[in-house]
DNA sequence: CAATTAATATCAGAAATTATGATAATAGCA
DNA sequence: TGCTATTATCATAATTTCTGATATTAATTG
């Protein structure tokens, strides 16, 4: 039966274009990838090379062999790729937990990096909300956790303050907070917040409920609709809202007590005393320079 | 360095739980497996089980590598799928040259079809106006033609007539033809109709211009939203109008010299004298019974 | 707990595969 | 017409893989 040096010879003949060219380039002696052809030939029972000519070249059979031999010859060195990485320590897969709130522009960048860098290990990203994610690291369901900061710190966990994301009030450009000049905390009472929440009822410390009516979801982007429906105001991190206040979508209002972006701390959170793989501190590392 | 046989052996012996196993299903003797997982270890320097139980187990790097041992040898499958194929005389690639109005539901079973019986032959399909497929079967440029007949017959291709496709006369539900209960040819004269038209300009002989004023698309589904934009009445197959004439966008003209669906006929082109492989033989078969 | 069963590891020699080096034949080229 | 570079073939050497025997051990059974 042929093996990965028959296909290896086949498809390096291919590409210098000779037996001789092939040998020298895979370290071998002509005749042995002429008999190493030859026998792929009998093995496969099609004819691989015309040899009538000086330099062999494909028959249509060949080529169409050839499609075969070259992908299977890729995923061998993506195997190989993979021993090496085991080799190093590099980990299967790195899992992230995030909030839903923080997928900021930089990071399909980030994402990109990481696939360059650790083409074999896979990257998981579990999509939750802030108050949810420090029992996810605490369990070890994932690596990473990365989340609007909570004002109790959980001590069990590592904390990583990397900045401050601007937050932005908005409402409906039709709802009656929209026509306002100048709101205080007491107008914002009467009407309904929309309130981000994790599915174990805590809320998110940055932002404790105001209005007496609150409504609850544990997405930013649901906020954002429900927003846009009239259902209510919100705080809206800025890079999320600000498209859609650009096309009057949203309307942001005017908080005289706020009179910079609101902007809560973003932190990274890692389980302590773990091992960490090479890909997964890489993770922690470029994460540091998300918010710019 | 490792070869396919310890690939086989690696997933064999997971497959079955033992190495003992894997030798009876591999027809080999027990310690060739023994032997073979090691040294493939060795080539890998990965420990692919764990040796500790009495059955051995994948380690967490072997079950890294298996992914991409298993993936190696389903192309080896594929390959060795493609020799056979060749042998057979299967051809790399069926081309069909189709009248978008042909694209019948019948169609994706066969397509299926062809993707189960020759699963290594690639099919290209050409979607033209029927007036120019002759022209690329002629050519060479395509094995099969399925079109909507056309009064002089190129006694260059063969000719396979496969049976009648109604089509309905059709104008927008707003169009004036669709108030006017009954409607004679001199009716519609006044009015655009829109024609399809291959790019040689040559029409289509089935539907001579009635109109003195017309307008042309090479594609049925252009000629369809132009219907119910209103822009004229047209000659559609009965298979696309319907869905539209259902749903009342658009309205079935009762025409008083066409009291059944006009149906012209369907045949299908095959260059004459030309080696034809089981492939497009088998598609040829098939396209037979595209009309039930 | 002892006996049994079925599995794995190891090893030396046999078998098979693959590589080597020499040689002959030939296509392309100056 | 030589010259160079290439391919095919062949006997032999080297390497790899397989075989069959044996020792050991992990589960199972009574």
């Amino acid at each position: 039966m042929y093996s990965l040096e028959h296909l290896r010879m086949f498809a390096e003949t291919v590409e210098t274009g000779s037996f001789s060219a092939c040998a020298r380039k895979l370290g071998k002696v002509q005749s042995a990838v002429s008999q190493g052809i030859a026998s792929l030939e009998v093995d496969l029972d099609v004819e691989l090379f015309d040899r009538s000519t000086r330099k062999p070249t494909l028959t249509a059979q060949g080529s169409r062999i050839l499609e075969f031999a070259r992908s299977i010859l890729r995923q061998v060195d993506d195997l190989n790729a993979a021993t090496a990485s085991i080799q190093s320590g590099e980990e299967a897969e790195v899992r992230l937990a995030m909030d839903s709130a923080l997928a900021l522009p930089r990071l399909p960048r980030i994402f990109h990096g990481f696939s360059d860098r650790f083409p074999t290990t896979a990257l998981e990203i579990v999509s939750v909300a802030s108050p949810d994610i420090s029992g996810l690291v605490k369990a070890g369901e994932v690596d990473l956790g990365l989340i609007i900061s909570e004002a109790e710190i959980d001590n069990e966990v590592e904390h990583c303050f990397i900045g401050n994301l601007p937050f932005h009030a908005v409402c409906a450009p039709d709802h009656p907070l929209a026509s306002r000049r100048h709101l205080s905390m007491n107008d914002l009472i009467p009407y309904r917040e929309l309130l981000l929440r994790g599915v174990d009822k805590t809320g998110l410390d940055a932002f404790p409920k105001m209005s007496t009516l609150a409504w609850f979801a544990n997405d930013y982007r649901t906020i954002c609709a429900m927003v846009m429906d009239g259902l209510g105001w919100a705080y809206l991190p800025a890079f999320l809202a600000d498209e859609w206040i650009a096309q009057s979508r949203m309307h942001r209002m005017n908080i005289r007590f706020d009179h910079k972006p609101w902007s809560p701390p973003i932190e990274i959170l890692i389980a302590k005393e773990t091992f960490q793989g090479p890909a997964t501190r890489w993770m922690f590392d470029e994460l540091k320079s998300l918010i710019v």
